[in-house]
DNA sequence: TATATCATTAGACTACAGTCTAGTCTATGG
DNA sequence: CCATAGACTAGACTGTAGTCTAATGATATA
């Protein structure tokens, strides 16, 4: 995370020590009822150290945030099997990775992301063109034009930004809501809505 | 603002005036260059002023984009009479509000309400069900069932809720890129799509 | 082994959003 | 005309994210 990516490895253990002991913090605590002395005291480092490993505060649930991608390849080999056309994939894939992100990184975790992301520039990750759930994305997309399950698109380019869109909006529209409606069942009509266009 | 709204004609005129000061100074440094402490002193105030008129600094903004919703409202009429067919419109003022939002918000303040709503619990504008701008949607909608031109939908709520998703999609994602792209050109073909699924 | 380099660590310091308290002004009702 | 309530103002104070500097540790090369 730090600009300089010669960690030693006791630099590595740090980094982990201080990210295990903070996400163990916020999950009890919540985010902002933890500030970093408090992660700085608990974890028996310091805020230098803690500076020289993580960015900002926010970029330790960036880093979880950021591991998940890893995840949605094997979710996608999953689907691979299951669904025969790219159609039906992108659906399915599309509602997968909102289960996931509920389930694997909560609701706080996700909007502390999603308030950071857009305010700091720090945070490049959403608009990294090489992102793992992207590539994924667009090769659906591409397989979808072959096997002439997604046609009426002007562009591939479009439609892909189209599918981000409707990502970013579900979860963000998830973020401000106070109940626990689930953020697959949020988005499941609006990517519904996308799919039947598309036939 | 205040909780109170109980306010007097002097109060008003305080809160305005740091209001207008505030904006001029973000628009001519940006917001994170801005301090309270900056605002309270070009506009001859104090803090405690501005906290009597202002629970936060973002609310300063978030001001400006609550007027906004009388705008769409006029928006709306233009494009009544404008289109004869509910689908129609319903995609005229989808890009309407887009063109709006940049050219009288711009993408600063955009980023500010958008990280600043999500995180806080302090703005509950965007979830408050009673906005023009959701009244003007639901209209829409509704009008589209009667003159059968919005059909192949589930249900009234969830294509709501799948257009206001689209809007926060469309405008995060903007919020994030680092290019000029138009808000309007990157939300064009996310709102076409659904439309082509109601056909 | 000696030395240079660069990662790491500690913690004092800064900047700034937001709180608190004490006091002033203003409108209203008896 | 006084008393009371509560809106308004001033600015000291607090909490906290992030910076800076100086010191220490590890590694690589001569």
């Amino acid at each position: 995370m730090d600009v300089t990516e010669n960690k030693t490895a006791k630099g590595i253990q740090t980094q982990l020590h201080i990210m295990n002991i903070a996400l163990d913090l916020f999950k009890k605590y919540g985010y902002d009822k933890i500030s970093v002395d408090r992660i700085v005291k608990e974890s028996n480092t310091s805020k230098g150290s803690f500076y020289q490993h993580f960015p900002s505060k926010s970029s330790i649930f960036m880093m979880r945030f950021m591991e998940m991608d890893e995840h949605y390849i094997h979710i996608y080999e999953d689907i691979e099997q299951k669904y025969s056309s790219a159609i039906e994939r992108l659906e399915a894939f599309f509602l997968a990775v909102l289960r996931c992100i509920e389930k694997e990184l909560g609701k706080d975790l996700m909007r502390v992301i999603y308030s950071a992301a857009v305010i700091s520039n720090e945070h490049t990750f959403f608009t990294n063109e090489d992102r793992k759930l992207y590539t994924i994305l667009r090769q659906i997309i591409t397989d979808g034009k072959q096997d002439e399950s997604i046609q009426n698109i002007s562009s591939t380019h479009d439609f892909f930004q189209s599918i981000v869109q409707s990502f970013m909006g579900a979860i963000y529209f998830w973020g401000l809501q106070l109940d626990n409606t689930e953020l697959e069942e949020l988005g499941r009509p609006l990517i519904g809505q996308i799919i039947a266009g598309l036939r």
